[in-house]
DNA sequence: ACCCTAATGGCAGTCACTGCCAACTCGACA
DNA sequence: TGTCGAGTTGGCAGTGACTGCCATTAGGGT
């Protein structure tokens, strides 16, 4: 393994634009045609590809989309890695999923990918089942994290619960702030979080 | 349509034992082989059936183990249905889930049923994700039903939060209760639903 | 006995996805 | 500069999920 220099590939540089084309005219077939009556063929031929070589990038059809999601949570596990040891409480962890909803505000094209993928998804049943799916792997692995981090056997109640009401706040407040966006509304992403957790918390104590 | 007698009816008699008959041997195949493994023609050769009409009693082979989900659900549905116009605090719907689950409990085929696929869940990536898509499915549809009962516009953030919420509490609750259930520990459901739900409370306010 | 309809099976076809192999290309090193 | 090894790609054949269509069979009311 003599590595090669590490950001200066050509070969990887390579890799991630075939990538970046592929998610974007599957974006495009998706948001005009709808996941369903969109073929795995028609969108390689679109990135000038071949449908064999799409299924060394994205491992189904509805994948392809959801780049934005994917490196969210990305984001978020690199997040928690900076913090072990840290307070596993619900009120340091929801200031963590705030960090980096708002370090993706910052740079602009994540943020227009989150809210694209976001708006396909209310009306595309392929691509909502494929969201949530991922959602959900992404919910189990931040368990399994928090738990790691507190020492916490893998079936601790508090741990489990903890991972799912975040998700459930974090799927809640990206719909809603979709929703909002949708209609014109300059709709804040962190603020939007942070309101979504506030309900949260009024709804269970009231 | 001169309607037939509405029970007794040789033909849907006919029917459903064929759909249990085929959700039996999905169970059975899924348990000894995985769903990955586990073709559609195993399942309808086991069930003495067909392949092309498995698919006019399930959509997908993976839906064929999630009766117990559904069947669930669609208490669940009727339940809410008697109580229109009733109160959607996050407590009361939390005691009409515990009813619904405190039915369930009481006959015997519903509740091992339940714990069959919940066990199955645990180590077959394909039947989590089909569940997971039927929860998700299930939490909109409960969220539209709250909205509709309250008069609440379709993107009320509260009502979605208390829609995302309580099924996070219901999905937390199931797997420790199924967890539990397999080490051989006489886990009750509603006991331990009311658990996840007080853990909830302690840590949203603490 | 007679017909209408529901239920089934078989068949052909589409499409997602995979394993395998051959061709090509980048990048390193002599 | 020539060459070699590894990474990347395309084509091809194959499996398996799922659907539309049509012919056949089997309730159940007249």
């Amino acid at each position: 393994m003599t590595t090669t220099p590490p950001g200066t590939d050509l070969r990887e540089r390579r890799r991630l634009a075939t990538q970046a084309e592929i998610e974007q005219v599957a974006l495009d077939l998706f948001a005009r045609n709808g996941s369903e009556r969109t073929t795995v063929d028609d969108i390689a031929a679109a990135a000038g590809v071949s449908p064999r070589t799409f299924f060394r990038y994205f491992a189904t059809k509805e994948d392809a989309a959801l780049g934005a999601n994917r490196a969210f949570d990305a984001a978020l596990a690199r997040r928690l890695e900076e913090r072990v040891g840290a307070s596993t409480s619900l009120a340091d962890l929801e200031d963590c999923i705030a960090d980096v909803l708002a370090a993706l505000s910052a740079e602009a094209g994540s943020i227009e990918r989150m809210l694209r993928v976001r708006c396909l998804v209310i009306e595309d049943a392929g691509l909502r089942g494929a969201l949530l799916r991922l959602d959900a792997e992404q919910t189990v692995a931040f368990f399994a994290r928090v738990a790691a981090a507190t020492g916490a056997s893998t079936v601790d109640l508090r741990t489990r619960v903890v991972a799912e009401t975040l998700g459930a706040g974090l799927r809640a407040a990206l719909d809603d702030w979709a929703a909002r966006r949708e209609q014109g509304e300059d709709a804040d992403l962190v603020a939007t979080y942070r309101r979504t957790c506030g309900v949260l918390r009024d709804v269970t104590t009231a």
